[in-house]
DNA sequence: CACATTTGACCCCG
DNA sequence: CGGGGTCAAATGTG
């Protein structure tokens, strides 16, 4: 079957659409093939013969899942997908120029509200921010270290979820740029599609953690250690052309709507994620939603990883997993 | 009262 | 021209 070849590509060949039908394909059976070893390894945990071990084999899971996932959340195809848990969060190192704050920084966020007349002609004048770089996540949570505030929610074409839009809380007191868009997965409503736009450039009392999971086998192993505990978010894509990343916060934001319910952001988040490598309660399944769990991250641009020996590892300014 | 969220208006860009 | 992103008044919450 892995042969999917002429009947999945009823389409021309070229269509890229397919291609990401075959990656997916594939992807699902190297995580089935890797499961069932999985599987069978855990039946006789003493037998190392196979050629991988169970963390090689999870590992080719989790990157089966999470690739699958992502080809088939993001249609557009550029993507690159990650596989693993972590975290990391990040040193923000340049910061783009652009984003000259568009409204006074001062003006903290009571403007809007605050009497000011504002001048309804200036409805809509914003800047887009078309430069920046972008990463994607899908994760069973929307929560991360850093305050957010809702700004917006739109119903999205051929999205049965309306997508919210959330900007740094500090965005005013100290013109941090970082936004983000949280997209409800259709196919699985449970998960959510996380794309970070613009890098934090405020100083937030919640510290965001370095790394969380971090090397050999421990962080790894305890993780998942712990019968089904999968990490609950994915890494997804990283978009190319627009510039930076990071990471952030959390959200407080319950949208009415079917969107998502952050329910649960838990500030605590993050700092379930550092401990993570000792402490095994981490989510269940990707499924479902709690809200701890650890974060799985991808860097945006310069974001590199792949499988050395064991492990998997991050190179953006910190990342770095072995499993 | 200070902030956060909702939600329709408005603008940018493909 | 229309989809998507942002603005900002209105409204909600503690």
């Amino acid at each position: 079957m892995a042969t999917v070849s002429p009947e999945s590509s009823l389409l021309s060949p070229n269509n890229s659409r397919n291609n990401n039908i075959d990656n997916v394909i594939g992807e699902l059976l190297q995580g089935y093939q890797s499961a069932s070893e999985l599987k069978f390894l855990l039946q006789k945990p003493f037998d190392c013969d196979g050629p991988l071990s169970a963390h090689q084999h999870l590992a080719i899971v989790l990157r089966s899942f999470t690739s699958s996932l992502s080809l088939l959340t993001s249609s557009s195809s550029d993507i690159e997908v990650a596989q693993n848990l972590v975290v990391s969060s990040e040193n923000e190192p340049p910061p783009p120029d652009y984003f000259l704050d568009p409204k006074s920084p001062d003006a903290s966020e009571s403007r809007g509200r605050s009497a000011a007349p504002a001048t309804k002609s200036r409805r809509g004048c914003y800047k887009r921010r078309r430069t920046e770089q972008t990463r994607t996540i899908v994760s069973s949570s929307a929560d991360d270290n850093h305050a957010w505030r809702k700004y917006g929610q739109k119903e999205i074409l051929n999205f049965k979820f309306p997508r919210s839009y959330l900007r740094c809380t500090r965005k005013y007191e100290q013109g941090c740029r970082a936004v983000k868009q949280v997209q409800r997965i259709q196919e699985n409503p449970e998960l959510y599609q996380i794309t970070y736009i613009g890098n934090h450039t405020c100083i937030d009392i919640l510290k965001t953690p370095d790394v969380v999971v971090t090397e050999s086998g421990n962080s790894w192993e305890s993780l998942f250690a712990a019968e089904s505990k999968f990490p609950k978010e994915v890494v997804t894509k990283v978009h190319p052309i627009k510039q930076e990343h990071h990471h952030n916060h959390h959200p407080k934001e319950e949208t009415t709507s079917d969107d998502f319910a952050d329910s649960s952001l838990d500030p605590s988040l993050w700092s379930d994620l550092k401990d993570l490598s000792e402490v095994d309660d981490i989510v269940p399944a990707l499924g479902s939603d709690n809200n701890n769990a650890d974060t799985v991250y991808s860097c945006s641009g310069s974001l590199d990883f792949g499988v050395v020996d064991d492990s998997v590892h991050f190179c953006s300014n910190d990342f770095h997993f072995d499993a």
